[in-house]
DNA sequence: ACCTGAACACCGTTCAAGT
DNA sequence: ACCTGAACACCGTTCAAGT
């Protein structure tokens, strides 16, 4: 709902049409993967259905078949639509580590408006959205002057990092979205680590949990890879 | 099949109990993990059915249902018990780098084996098998010398690295078993990328594509962030 | 050509009935 | 107490029949 206004201020697009505009002309593969994302970002990952989905498009079970391969190939579409818009927007910046910067944190805004996303990028290496990432790594760590072998595990490095921060991201803390909840998940969360394990270091570890903040903690974890790729030469 | 004999190189564990032994004995929740594991590694993920399970087990269909909560937690166990094995096994060398990159690569050499482990962890943050891994990289960290605040932005960043690049190779070139094969899906994968985007910078990295060992740059991201870590003081 | 919706071949989970 | 297996409420996908 107030996500709507968010696609705006965080990636400089229009946000899509309301849900029940033109709701008779012909079915196509765009009109169906913008439903797809309204359905998904209503009702989560698991409230996605061929059914639910061809409910919300007044439509008949099959329809859809004629437009795309499978569910596989929706969900690819539904998130390389979310990604696009990020690197599309994420403009490059004058310093290309500031670049890489806001591209990270601009997927991390998009994970965080549309978790189902984090745990698509995670089902398929070879899926548009993944390459859309690594291009735009890629292309930035170039300007950063790092040569051509060393590009591709720096790159490797810092594509997995985002993907895995994210998805943990996209499947935890995320998941509760209002704030009572989710001061009570970490609260919960603190608790069964230390009750589960008298070591120091959880306890420690656990006492600190319910205060940290995520996209910042994000943002340190892409700083520390800028330095080790930059301090490597 | 040869996979049994490589849990004795990996991680010095003997293998689980061949399939059919002692099948007439009670069931526990330990045996259902344990046959879970089995018909996991045989068939892969999409495989792990309650009916192929109680099938392996010769039994009936709820009878796990007494034992486990549900498939999920199945799940969660069975990962926990690969990675569990992994953590234990991974003795400290007196070097914590070295130790962090043992630790890394058994994560890794575990999800090259078990793939479906490499999915599960992205599942739920909060899983046991998630916690071992942020334990004994935290625990690494701390002998390395790294203070309090600085730990949990280093700890994060390096488990959310494992998670991210394990899941990535675990649902790409890992699911092609025969060397032929990969090299015909990165082939493949190369000449996709090449012919959709012109772009300087990815003909360049699909040329390399093919040659690329996963091992190797699965470490180079290891010692990356290695080095941001400790140039940070 | 595009769409419909019943039919198919599956799922995970529950629960009355057995031992 | 533990187990059985039919029943339940779902899935994604196909396909003959309609327009």
């Amino acid at each position: 709902m107030d996500q709507r206004s968010n696609y705006v201020k965080m990636i400089g697009m229009t946000p899509p049409t309301p849900r029940n505009a033109r709701r008779s002309d012909a079915l196509s593969r765009g009109r169906i993967v913008e439903a797809a994302i309204e359905v998904l970002d209503a009702t989560g990952e698991a409230g996605l259905t061929v059914r639910s989905l061809t409910a919300h498009l007044s439509t008949g079970r099959g329809a859809i078949y004629h437009h795309v391969a499978n569910k596989e190939g929706l969900l690819a579409s539904a998130a390389d639509d979310i990604v696009g818009r990020v690197t599309a927007g994420a403009g490059d910046d004058e310093d290309p580590e500031q670049s890489i910067r806001l591209l990270a944190l601009g997927i991390f805004d998009a994970i965080d408006a549309h978790p189902w996303v984090g745990t698509q990028l995670s089902r398929e290496p070879g899926q548009p959205a993944v390459f859309r990432i690594w291009k735009s790594i890629g292309s930035q760590l170039q300007r950063l002057g790092v040569p051509g072998p060393a590009r591709a595990d720096a790159g490797s490095a810092l594509v997995n990092y985002i993907l895995g921060a994210t998805a943990q991201y996209a499947a935890g803390p995320r998941r509760v979205t209002s704030d009572p909840d989710r001061k009570a998940y970490l609260d919960d969360l603190a608790a069964r680590w230390a009750q589960h394990d008298p070591d120091p270091i959880v306890q420690d570890a656990a006492s600190h949990l319910p205060e940290h903040d995520d996209r910042a903690q994000f943002l340190a974890g892409v700083d520390i890879f800028l330095t080790g790729i930059t301090a490597r030469g």
